[in-house]
DNA sequence: TCCAACCACTTGCATATTGCAACTGGTTGT
DNA sequence: ACAACCAGTTGCAATATGCAAGTGGTTGGA
């Protein structure tokens, strides 16, 4: 890694720490896909990143205080990666994406879903998100919601278009 | 460019397109800097980004149909670059990573007041930023507001800030 | 107790991308 | 007529990425 920034313009430096084609998508499935271990990451993801370039990335957001890395207490090989407030916080950036790329790139159907629920939601909904992450990350309680969570009705309609689409 | 793509994930797809170190600095110089032509682009920038990587950026960017390319009426050589809506619609994004940047990252004076100013708006503000693109790029004529429009007020309170540490 | 499967990586090497500097061919203003 | 400016292109070295295989250890079941 190299410590000499280009500029000190606030999307520059952010460009800088996840602005390669691989620590975002990291953030991503730690978030809406609950991976925590490395070979979840390594092999539950949709692209098939390799695993010296997720090692790579891992120490880069450990560096950069995004994620932490805690052992697995049922495992002693195993450790679990939590998202910081720092990562959490990178969820509005990951739901504005999600909503550009599914009004104008060619997004599947069933990962283009919670684009769509996430879009709609807006800012309200990613708040309400957030919360989630920060109490399964963070360990940070929050008061229970009545009815489903943002992140199983997420799940939810994900299964359903894939079930859909398995019939026909 | 390759055509293969990783994943329908629209995060991965939006990656795919702007998620290197360079093409949503351009954005941001034509957004923010009005930078339109090749050679305001290349030079003007905090970056400075090499002439190679400028071009090579500039046919993707034209090839995602996320900027337009016509000829200066003024200057036979000279080309103008315009976002179409679609990259004007990448504000947000790029609004989310100032934020985000503003927040947790070591960015410098003068160019995180920008950052702050167009965090503390909010979405409103941004509507309006991307009003005035529409403008200047799209030729979209709109009501004029009351005041200074959002541009103006960034490029001064950019400006007042330079102005100020000048002094010291 | 043994062994296959799983765990988190690391290593070596080929390929692809980036970055620097120089260069091209043309236009504009004085 | 000539220097400065215009939009790039070219060649090459340095860096980053991607693949496959390997390391040293742990776990769970027969």
């Amino acid at each position: 890694m190299d410590e000499a920034q280009r500029s000190g313009c606030p999307i520059n430096l952010t460009l800088e720490v996840v602005g390669d084609k691989w620590s975002l998508l990291i953030i991503r499935d730690m978030m809406f896909g609950n991976r925590r271990h490395f070979r979840e990451l390594l092999t539950k993801s949709e692209e098939g990143i390799s695993s010296n370039i997720l090692a790579d990335r891992l120490k880069t957001l450990l560096d950069q205080g995004i994620i932490t890395w805690a052992d697995d207490p049922s495992h002693k090989q195993k450790g679990i990666y939590s998202l910081t407030e720092q990562g959490i916080e990178l969820l509005p950036i990951l739901a504005q994406m999600s909503g550009w790329g599914f009004k104008y790139l060619p997004v599947s159907e069933e990962l283009g879903i919670r684009a769509k629920l996430l879009s709609q939601g807006g800012p309200k909904m990613w708040a309400e998100f957030m919360d989630e992450l920060r109490e399964t990350h963070l360990g940070v309680k929050r008061r229970k919601k009545a009815g489903l969570s943002v992140g199983e009705r997420l799940q939810k309609a994900y299964e359903k278009v894939v079930a859909r689409k398995g019939k026909k």
